[in-house]
DNA sequence: GTCTATATCTCGATAGAC
DNA sequence: GTCTATCGAGATATAGAC
């Protein structure tokens, strides 16, 4: 919750300051996590999107990590995922804004899961983890190197692994 | 390169402030380079110790992942990637930092990549690249889930898929 | 060379005039 | 209800005594 400020938002929106603390008696704390909420909540309809259930997990993921890739680089490499930002700068005592961020990636992986086609439900679940987890670290790597790519190596793996069904399915068994 | 001050690094190492910018006169982006710098390395020592052509890929990958999930669990689960965290934070300006962000990632990458049982050199590279980034993922989903989860999943599945050796690598081919 | 005291700045938050 | 002026804390960085 450190480096961007209230004053960066204030000067942009150029909402007097008082005005602010008016509507958000929590000051900065209530600002995040509402900002959260609204991000989340738009991430969640546009995962929707791309499982739609029309198209195969295979092609939905591609789909999903090309367009992220393109968009990312659009922005000039240094768009961020708000919720992956957050989480990464939490410290133990963040409770509220931690609870966002975990409700949210749970939402997410939710969303996923059951579009994966495999038999097992855990094996789903585990899946879509390392998905959301891919697409964080992307972000990540993204903007260290300036680049989409991180998103599209990722895509594309993760499309080929959900379309050897069985053969990779069996994988999960080796779980300690 | 906000959040952690230097106030907090000098009380901690108890270094008179003054003899820090003696030796740093350029100050907290200096100190940032050159920490950034020592992890990076050290990680890089670590990834040879589990990727140090004795175990198969599946195996070095699965024990990496799984180490990381305990040691992020017995931390608390606060801990992160200092690299990651920094990359995040990164401003269009921070070339130095972004440069040394991507050194180490690049780092990691060249690696991993030649211990990955495929045989075409971009899918080594580009599964190298996913690797991190799940890696960096997992420290992400793992700080909100407060829990070494995501590391597990993802080494699951990064092992099964180098184990599926022929089969995944074709998929690489439906790249646009 | 080593360290202390302090300057300067920016942050999140608030008091209180209108 | 709306907004301005300002607070106190904490940040990075520096000046200058020893």
């Amino acid at each position: 919750m450190s480096g961007t400020g209230i004053k960066d938002l204030v000067v942009r929106s150029r909402t007097p300051i008082g005005s602010l603390y008016h509507y958000f008696p929590d000051g900065k704390t209530q600002l995040v996590v509402e900002s959260l909420k609204l991000h989340g909540e738009e991430a969640r309809r546009l995962l929707g999107h791309f499982f739609d259930g029309k198209k195969t997990a295979a092609t939905a993921l591609r789909s999903l990590f090309n367009t992220a890739a393109e968009e990312f680089e659009q922005r000039g490499a240094n768009k961020g995922c708000a919720i992956g930002a957050v989480a990464l700068d939490l410290t133990p005592s963040d409770n509220e804004v931690r609870n966002v961020c975990k409700n949210t990636f749970d939402e997410w992986v939710s969303l996923i899961a059951p579009r994966i086609p495999f038999r097992d439900g855990r094996s789903r679940h585990s899946f879509a983890i390392m998905v959301v987890a891919a697409l964080e670290g992307a972000f990540v790597l993204g903007r260290a190197m300036q680049s989409g790519e991180p998103f599209r190596a990722s895509g594309e793996w993760l499309a080929a692994a959900v379309s050897q069904k069985g053969a990779v399915q069996s994988g999960q068994k080796s779980r300690r």
